[in-house]
DNA sequence: GCCAACGTTGGC
DNA sequence: GCCAACGTTGGC
């Protein structure tokens, strides 16, 4: 799952220990996300910024939680489509579960994981959420190696 | 700032 | 249901 680091990166979840992945206005990456079961687990992408990579890992706490910032008319996210009664937006409760010690680089990714495999990443290298296969999981996993 | 690679929209 | 036009994203 990706974000840009200058508005939400780990640092802030490392503080906050959990927070809600809220704030997705795109239907496929919703759709990933209620497909999401709790105890899940979820790396976190540092985007758009100097070094995108692979930074930590998270869990997955609560879903199908109702994303409160449809509601609120002062949020960037505000939704006049959406209404209490007939929700459209709703987001995941996610856990902080560790840093990694050494980040798997954006360039390192486009190194190790071309054609194919590579393809599988950027068919969702524009949702709020990249969904990746089990086995490319496993190989970021042993590249990643420890959690701090 | 550019632009490729998407996703969304709306007329038909 | 198609697809042209348009908007957004994110790496460079």
């Amino acid at each position: 799952m990706k974000s840009e680091p200058d508005a939400y990166g780990i640092d802030d979840l490392q503080q906050e220990k959990s927070t809600l992945w809220d704030g997705i206005r795109n239907y496929q990456a919703r759709n990933f996300m209620r497909s999401m079961k709790i105890k899940d687990k979820a790396f976190f992408y540092h985007s758009n910024c100097k070094q995108p990579a692979i930074v930590g890992l998270m869990e997955v706490m609560e879903t199908h939680l109702t994303d409160p910032t449809q509601f609120d008319k002062n949020s960037k996210y505000f939704d006049q489509k959406s209404s209490p009664e007939n929700p459209k937006w709703d987001c995941v409760r996610l856990k902080y579960l560790g840093r990694y010690k050494k980040v798997l680089s954006l360039q390192e990714i486009k190194e190790n994981y071309q054609s194919q495999k590579l393809q599988l990443i950027r068919k969702g290298n524009r949702l709020s959420i990249m969904p990746i296969s089990v086995q490319i999981a496993i190989e970021f996993k042993e590249r990643l190696g420890e959690l701090s």
